[in-house]
RNA sequence: AGAGAGAUGGCAGAGUGGUCGAUUGCGUCGGUCUUGAAAACCGAAGACUGUAACAGGUCCGGGGGUUCGAAUCCCUCUCUCUCUGCCA
């Protein structure tokens, strides 16, 4: 959510990001936000006012109660009345504005980072950069799909979409044997890579309540999107992002304590309605997958330091994972609702000759901390610390689904599945087959 | 799931209608003392809003009500704790 006082003191700014994302109506959303802030302001001015008065009336009524004189009381009293009834009208028109400026606030998305291209859509994101040799399959590869029955346990397939359907439904896939086990190898490795980074290591509840689902800026509005039990009014995550970022809800941090990097792995629960087609064959898009998140915490001037940080790191997990990757930057157009800037990483899935995304890194800049409520006190040498909003980040470390696809493809042979040398260690296998 | 108790500032814990944004203790920060530290003593310190700056306003789990006036009374919701039951 953007800040009332950014927007009032930054108008042009904020109309050039709105218009870098093809917001509709940029302009008179602005307009409308800062005509109803100066009659939430002016409204509010008034009803102090009032209230000031009022309070003046009851410590005056106190005084002459206790110097028992009824009669003066009583008629202060009666001044009273006229007060009354204009605070409760004024407060209910403050909160009628309060309820609208919310409604409006909610729908207008974060102002994009001045490196981030203009664009309407992945057609307009710019690569960054490539890194890795496109291996060359051998006669008759498969895609992953194909690939995945000739490997597993019992003559069944390794990933058992079919048996998830009749378990849970589509994009529920049973990971089995060796698929399984590489699974689990990927975990560890990921969150082992992580603490060697520095990052703490977190295990969050895979559902959470309204107000984290708005913490993060998922609510309102996409509700759709998540999971939801009904009887609890609890949402399944879309990622862990949701449940650690919301972990610093409501949160004054020391300084010191500046800053934070969590990491987490975490199942991802994702509706995805509307969206089944082509392209989403096997293990490309699921209802259930794995990931491994990292979170940030900075201060203002370190999060894009941080950001960068974020990205090297991810590519520095895929040139260990031997996989051929690129790197997006997001046009405004495809930029998640609440980033500032965000890089996509996506990795070539061989036998489908397609870039799959395995993450997104992003700098939400103040959007959610303002959301979140999530402050420091910031000592910049010139007296006391400023309570300022910090800079929240988080990226994928990464998701599993399309890793384990692009190694499937990837590394395939006629004579079996090689392992890539890292994730060795971690699941006892250097080859499936 | 049943019965009871409770929710107050970083923590503990007073306050049951009138300068209460809130006693006190611990913790934190600054100072005195000390070679240094500890102890002791002195002092400082909430958040939001608002203003050029003051002032003013709001916040004692959330929401609503009674009253001139609510942390304090009433209703309601949520959550926590204790006991009983069940259980990975």
């Amino acid at each position: 959510m953007l800040q009332l006082a950014f927007i009032r003191e930054n108008k042009e700014t904020v109309l050039a990001g709105l218009q870098k994302r093809n917001f509709a109506n940029a302009p008179d959303v602005v307009e409308q936000l800062l005509t109803l802030d100066q009659q939430r302001r002016d409204t509010q001015r008034e009803l102090d006012d009032v209230l000031s008065q009022s309070n003046a009336k009851a410590s005056q009524i106190g005084a002459l109660m206790k110097s028992g004189d009824k009669t003066a009381a009583e008629a202060a009293k009666a001044e009273t009345a006229e007060l009354k009834v204009r605070s409760k009208d004024l407060a209910e028109s403050l909160r009628q504005i309060e309820v609208e400026l919310q409604n409006v606030l909610v729908t207008v998305p974060n102002i994009p980072h001045s490196s981030v291209p203009p664009g309407r859509s992945a057609d307009d994101n710019e690569v960054v950069l490539e890194n890795g040799a496109k291996p060359t399959l051998y006669d008759g590869a498969q895609p992953h799909w194909e690939l995945i029955k000739k490997y597993g346990p019992d003559g069944g397939p390794l990933i058992d979409f079919e048996l998830g359907v009749k378990i849970s439904g589509a994009g529920f896939p049973v990971y089995r044997g060796k698929g399984a086990r590489l699974q689990r190898a990927m975990i560890n490795f990921f969150l082992d890579e992580a603490l060697k980074a520095g990052y703490a290591e977190v295990q969050p509840p895979i559902v959470v309540n309204e107000d984290s689902g708005f913490g993060t800026g998922q609510l309102p509005d996409k509700e759709g999107q998540m999971y939801y039990v009904t009887e609890d009014k609890l949402y399944m995550i879309p990622t862990a992002e949701v449940p650690i970022t919301n972990l610093y809800r409501d949160v004054i941090l020391p300084e010191g304590q500046l800053p934070v990097k969590n990491v987490g792995y975490t199942p991802c629960f994702r509706r995805e309605a509307g969206s089944w087609g082509a392209h989403v064959r096997g293990l490309n898009r699921l209802h259930q997958f794995d990931k491994v998140e990292i979170v940030r915490i900075e201060k203002p001037e370190n999060s894009y330091a941080a950001l960068e940080e974020m990205s090297q790191y991810v590519q520095g997990l895929l040139q260990k994972l031997e996989l051929p990757y690129r790197v997006l930057r997001l046009c405004g157009g495809d930029m998640g609702f609440t980033s500032a800037l965000t890089y996509d990483m996506e990795v070539w899935s061989a036998a489908q000759q397609r870039w799959l995304e395995v993450s997104s890194v992003s700098n939400f800049e103040t959007y959610q901390a303002n959301r979140l409520k999530l402050r420091s006190k910031i000592d910049r040498g010139d007296g006391p610390g400023k309570m300022q909003l910090l800079h929240t980040l988080n990226g994928s470390a990464l998701a599993l689904p399309r890793i384990l696809a692009s190694i499937l493809e990837n590394n395939q042979t006629p004579d079996g599945i090689r392992i890539p040398k890292v994730l060795v260690p971690y699941c006892g296998f250097d080859v499936i087959n």
